[in-house]
RNA sequence: GGGGUCGUGGGCUAGCUUGGUCUAGGCUACGAGACUUGGGCUCUCGUGACCCAGGUUCAAAUCCUGGCGACCCCA
């Protein structure tokens, strides 16, 4: 993928084009960090909590809808949590023209709707564990300039929370946690670092945080999902206990993991796409093959019928297929509209085709052409979409690979960001040096890989003690 | 949090500096029709806009103030 695409040159651009064009998101709402999903965007995200939720009912969670508001008092119970989400809440204050004797507040995450009912649930070890999931909208009074997708005042994820007997047994479920995500992420092709957050950048309430970072075309970093320890700081607050097996009672131990659906789609969007718009990974395509006819007049009856007899054969395999048999445009505007919307594979069927009773097709990546018999039409659409799925992998893995760049001095780290790339720095984990990076760079230290361990083999690149860390620094959305 | 640029039909934009033939121009989209149809063809006709509230002025898309919104940069 030649860098000369315009996602490459101006994002925000070719990025809210595609929002627009291929009827993913009208961010005309008149509310500013609200937006309505059309039809395209919605199939779509319908089909990626589809993945997600079966995955995560594979694994034994469970699935539960909270309430939206929460009452002040539960949510002030935690003082981390409150400290880093205050700022940004929506409170609901009136009724008609009363005022609420008790302030609700839309929930900006769900720990303080589900907790003090886990307090109530939670009797004796037989309980746990326990593993609750909902995908729903949460919001927050983002102060920086919102972003379509990327940073919105109301988004949609699913989140799930968990509570456990120990310590030990969370970090198990932290561990599935992860595969969970990195299943969901790898089969819609995406590319991203599995980051574990520096102390000053953990989630509020948290023993600690890891993230998925997703690269973006603009070198801002588009984290995608995260999953906490909460260790017992909720349990203590929320009076969560249990009974355990000696008779003993003690706080459970919890975890939370939340999957950021806007930003997912932000992330598909922004990795696969070309200027031709969207490209999607067959397996979410609400439209997985569009056929398009070729008719010229003469011939116009044969070929019709003979499409609509391809469309059957198709659709007889459960493939999701389309037949734009409209005659408003012609071929040529056909594909160009077809293509906006990422359908993975095209089929077009013309007179040379039914002469021979064969057709054209051609996949969305590499838009290249190649005719096939009508009866091997339906083998060839599938390994098609396995090599449309492969390629967008491939693709977006190569791209992340090119981003991360290794900076020995604080000049070669400002050229790096400057240059919209990620920066893989070594670090000493001292907040003071942490602020220098951030001040000499303008980006900020996203974290430590988990999935591989990488030692220093440098000196930290502030003050030139012994790093203790490979972290990678970026701009963040 | 601070600074900058900008709001014109559904989308993109010209006009604003120097207020007045602006009755607001173009491309695209949309509707009707003709002609076409293996990569956005051509033609005819039609629908549709100066972000909101004040102010200055004989006169405001154009100047001023505020609000709302968008984008970019810095912290």
């Amino acid at each position: 993928m030649e860098r000369s695409m315009k996602k490459f040159e101006n994002f925000s651009e070719w990025f809210d084009e595609i929002l627009f064009n291929a009827e993913i998101l009208d961010n005309r709402y008149p509310v500013k960090g609200f937006a309505v999903y059309k039809a395209w965007g919605s199939r779509i995200i319908k089909r990626i909590l589809e993945i997600l939720e079966r995955k995560l009912e594979e694994t034994g969670h469970v699935p539960m809808l909270f309430p939206l508001v929460i009452p002040e008092d539960a949510f002030a119970k935690e003082s981390e949590h409150i400290r880093g989400f205050s700022a940004e809440v929506f409170w609901v204050t009136h009724a008609g023209e009363r005022e609420l004797e008790k302030r609700l507040l839309l929930r900006p995450t769900s720990e303080t709707a589900m907790y003090p009912m886990f307090a109530l649930w939670i009797r004796s070890h037989a309980d746990l564990p326990l593993k609750v999931y909902q995908s729903v909208a949460v919001y927050r009074y983002e102060t920086k300039a919102t972003r379509p997708l990327f940073r919105m005042r109301e988004f949609l994820w699913n989140e799930a929370h968990t509570a456990h007997r120990n310590w030990e047994e969370a970090e198990k479920q932290v561990k599935e946690a992860i595969e969970i995500y990195d299943f969901v992420f790898k089969r819609l092709g995406l590319s991203y670092l599995i980051l574990r957050r520096p102390d000053f950048d953990k989630f509020a309430g948290a023993v600690y945080s890891i993230a998925f970072d997703a690269w973006n075309p603009d070198g801002r970093i588009n984290q995608i999902g995260t999953v906490h320890n909460l260790g017992e700081n909720f349990a203590k607050v929320f009076d969560i206990t249990y009974e355990d097996i000696d008779g003993t009672h003690r706080n459970v131990t919890q975890t939370c993991y939340g999957f950021g659906v806007s930003r997912v789609v932000a992330a598909i969007i922004a990795q696969h796409s070309d200027d031709h718009g969207l490209i999607l990974p067959p397996e979410i395509a609400p439209i997985q093959v569009i056929i398009i006819p070729i008719v010229y007049k003469e011939v116009a009856q044969e070929v019709n019928i003979y499409a609509k007899e391809v469309y059957e054969v198709i659709r007889r395999e459960g493939i999701r297929v389309h037949l734009d048999d409209s005659d408003d445009k012609t071929p040529g505007e056909k594909f160009y509209y077809w293509e906006m919307f990422g359908v993975p594979v095209r089929v077009e069927v013309g007179p040379r085709d039914q002469k021979e009773r064969k057709v054209t097709i051609t996949d969305r990546v590499h838009l290249r052409r190649r005719v096939v018999n009508i009866e091997d039409a339906v083998k060839a659409i599938r390994d098609l979409f396995d090599e449309v799925e492969r390629e967008l992998a491939r693709r977006s893995k190569i791209i992340l690979k090119e981003l991360i760049t290794d900076a020995s001095d604080t000049s070669s780290l400002n050229e790096i960001i400057k240059g919209r790339k990620i920066a893989r720095v070594c670090w000493c984990e001292s907040i003071e040096c942490a602020e220098k990076i951030r001040e000499v760079s303008g980006g900020e230290i996203r974290g430590y890989r988990i999935d591989v361990e990488e030692v220093p083999e440098r000196p930290c690149i502030i003050c030139g003690q012994a790093a203790k860390k490979v972290v990678y620094v970026a701009r963040a959305y």
